[in-house]
DNA sequence: GGCTCCCTTTAAAGCGCTTTAATAACGAGT
DNA sequence: ACTCGTTATTAAAGCGCTTTAAAGGGAGCC
C-alpha cells in the first residue's frame, strides 16, 4: 500500500459511483440502506479516510476556524481547549497556528488565511487595528482578550479596567494607599491593564506608580527588586507569571508577603491556584470567552450577521493568600 | 470583494496564463524578469494568497508535518516552538493538533492524517505500539519522548533511565538512602521513569518506594502529604509540575527543603528555573529533540530512508537549590 | 531568407473530493 | 398499458492550483 485509498477505490470495490460513496460517508440523504452498509464496510476494510484538502476544495463551506495563539501561554492553552470543545460541539474544525521566534504574528496569521479558514480567532494579538481590519476584509475576525478600535472586527474581552479596579478596590479597602503596578510591556493587553490602573488610581485620588516589567517571571523578579525598600505596600502585576516573579523577589529579599507587601496577579492561571503560591488574582472566565468567541464567528458565518459584536465579560477578583491589611493600619493582634 | 482573488484573477490582470503566475509566485525557473515583476506587482495589488488546500491537492508533495501535542504542557510548548523553527528552516509547514477533553489522542491524530501530513511527530503519545504501527503504515511516524517497541516508528527520546539514575546518583552521593519516587500515572512516559527509578534503586541496593501521583501540581501535593513524616529524606518526582506540588506540600507541612527533604524534578521546565522554586531537575534538551525529530521525518521523506531510527539523548542533571546532604550525615556547621 | 535552437509562455490534464442535474428503476394510479 | 411520482444512482462539472508537454517567438547562423 503505497498510496492511500481514494474515494474511487472504495467505489470500485463496492461497484457503485464515487458520488454514492461520498454521500454515504458524509451521511447525506439519498443512498439506500443496502448501499450504505456495503459502502461503510468497504471503506472500513480499506481504511479509507477522506483527503481533507480535497474535500475543502470541493466543498463551498469549510467549517474551519483558525486560532492564533502563543503556545507558551498557559492562558491561551486554556482558551484553546475551550474553543476546541465548543467548535467540536457545533461541527467546526479548528486549525491552530502559534507564534514562535521564527513565526511572527503576521506570519502565523497568514498561515491561517492560507488554510482558508472561514473565520479566525486571535488570542491577545498585538497587531494594530488597521492591520486587523485588513484581515477582516477577507474573513471574519474575532479578537479575544483585548480591545480593538475598529468596526470591522468582533471583540470578546474581559473588562480589564474593571478587573484592575476590583484589585485596587480590594487593596484600598485593606488600607493600602501606595499601590504600585508592574507593567506588562508594550503589548495591547498590557496597555489596557496599565491604563485601567492609572484611571482607577486617579479616581481613588491616589498617585499611580508604574514599574517597568513584562509578562514573564523574570520581569516580575526585576520589578520586585525595584520595589524592595520603596514606599509601596501593595502591588498589582499585569499578569500571574509576573506576580509569581514578584513573590519570588520578595521572598529572597525577606519582604513578608502579605505581611509587609500585598500582591495581586491577573489571569487566575493554574499557577495562581497552587497552594504554594496562593495568589490573589483576577479570573477571566476562559470558558465563557471561548464560547462567546466561537459564537461570534459562527453567527457571522451561519447567520450572516454583519453588525459588529463586542462582548465584555466582567472579571472576578479571586481573593487568596497574598493580600492582607496595610501594615500601618493593622495592629490586629495588639 | 466577496471572493478572494484566485490565480486566474492575477493572470487576467497581467494578461498572462495562470501557469506563468503559478511559476512566478513559487519562484520556479522559467518566467522572464519582466513577467515576474508584473505578476508580483499584480499579486500584491490584489492581495493574492494561494489557497493552500488547492495547492496541496495539486502538488504531489505537501511539505507538511503534523504535530500531536497537549497544548497544556509547557514541555510540549517548548518542543513545538523548536519544531516549528526547524521546519521553517527547511521549508516545511507544521500543522498542530492538540488533545483536549473532547479530542482524544486518537481523534487528534486522525485530524492530522486528514490533513495528509507527510509525516507526523507525536509528542509523548500514550497510544499502544500496535496503534502506532497502524498509523505508521500510512505515514512516517516519529514518536518524541518515549520508547516504542516497534520497528515501524522512529523514536527520539531522552534516556529517561539515565536521567532518573543521575538524579538518584546525585541524591545517593549526598548521603540519602530512603529515596522515594512520585509516580506520574499510567502514561507511557511516566511508566519509563518509574521503571528507571526501580532499576536504579535496585542497582544501588536500596529499597524503592513509589508514591502514587500524576504529572500535575495536585498530584504532587497529595504525594507530598503522604511523604510527610515518612522515613524518606529525598524524593524524585516524575516531572517538574509534580515536584512543584511536592515543594508546596512540604512548605505547608513545615518540612524544610532541602534541609530535611531533598526534591528532584524532571523536565527542567521554565518553572524549575524560577528562583522562587530553584528546583534541581533533569534537562532533556528540547531543541535537540526537536531537531532530531524533524530530521528523522524529513530523512524518510526526502532521502527515502526506510530503516528505523532511534535517537536517545542523554539528559543532564541540573543541580539547583532543592537538594542537599542527608540530614543525618550532615553536621556540616557543627 | 530559411533554418536551428533556446528561452518564454501556455494549453490542458489532473489532484481527490463534492454537488447538481439528469438518468434509471420501480411501483402506483387510472 | 401508460403516465406520473418517487426514490436510488450516477455522469460530469467544477473547487483553485501545479505541472508537463507542446507551442510560440526571437536571435543567430549559414
Amino acid at each position: 500500500m503505497d498510496q492511500r485509498p481514494r474515494l474511487e477505490d472504495v467505489a470500485a470495490r463496492v461497484g457503485v459511483s464515487t458520488a454514492s460513496v461520498s454521500l454515504v460517508l458524509r451521511g447525506a440523504p439519498g443512498p439506500s440502506e443496502q448501499t450504505r452498509q456495503r459502502v461503510l464496510a468497504a471503506a472500513a476494510e480499506l481504511g479509507y479516510r477522506a483527503d481533507r484538502a480535497a474535500s475543502l476544495l470541493a466543498r463551498r463551506r469549510r467549517h474551519q476556524l483558525g486560532v492564533l495563539l502563543d503556545v507558551r501561554s498557559p492562558y491561551h492553552a486554556e482558551l484553546v481547549e475551550e474553543i476546541q470543545v465548543e467548535a467540536d460541539r457545533i461541527g467546526y474544525e479548528v486549525v491552530l497556528s502559534t507564534l514562535t521566534r521564527s513565526h511572527s504574528e503576521e506570519r502565523a496569521l497568514e498561515s491561517l488565511l492560507d488554510f482558508r479558514c472561514e473565520a479566525v480567532l486571535l488570542l491577545g494579538p498585538d497587531s494594530s487595528a488597521s492591520a486587523l481590519e485588513k484581515v477582516a476584509a477577507q474573513v471574519p475576525v474575532v479578537v479575544v482578550g483585548r480591545q480593538v478600535d475598529s468596526a470591522a472586527v468582533d471583540v470578546v474581552r474581559p473588562a480589564d479596567d474593571v478587573g484592575v479596579a476590583a484589585a485596587l478596590g480590594h487593596l484600598i479597602s485593606l488600607g493600602h494607599r501606595d499601590i504600585a503596578f508592574v507593567d506588562g510591556g508594550k503589548g495591547a493587553v498590557a496597555t489596557t491593564r496599565r491604563r485601567g490602573y492609572r484611571t482607577a488610581m486617579r479616581r481613588a485620588g491616589l498617585a499611580p506608580r508604574v514599574i517597568a516589567g513584562d509578562h514573564t517571571e523574570e520581569g516580575g523578579i526585576r520589578a520586585g527588586r525595584a520595589l524592595v525598600g520603596s514606599a509601596s505596600t501593595a502591588v498589582v502585576a499585569s499578569n500571574d507569571r509576573c506576580a509569581v516573579g514578584l513573590l519570588d523577589a520578595f521572598l529572597r529579599a525577606g519582604v513578608d508577603v502579605p505581611g509587609a507587601m500585598s500582591v495581586v496577579g491577573y489571569d487566575d492561571s493554574t499557577l495562581a491556584r497552587l497552594a504554594h503560591i496562593d495568589l490573589t488574582t483576577v479570573n477571566q472566565d476562559a470558558p465563557a470567552q471561548a464560547r462567546h468567541a466561537v459564537a461570534a464567528a459562527v453567527s457571522r458565518l451561519d447567520e450572516r450577521r454583519t453588525d459588529r459584536v463586542e462582548v465584555v465579560l466582567e472579571p472576578r477578583l479571586v481573593i487568596r493568600g497574598t493580600t492582607a491589611r496595610h501594615p500601618g493600619s493593622t495592629r490586629v493582634r495588639a
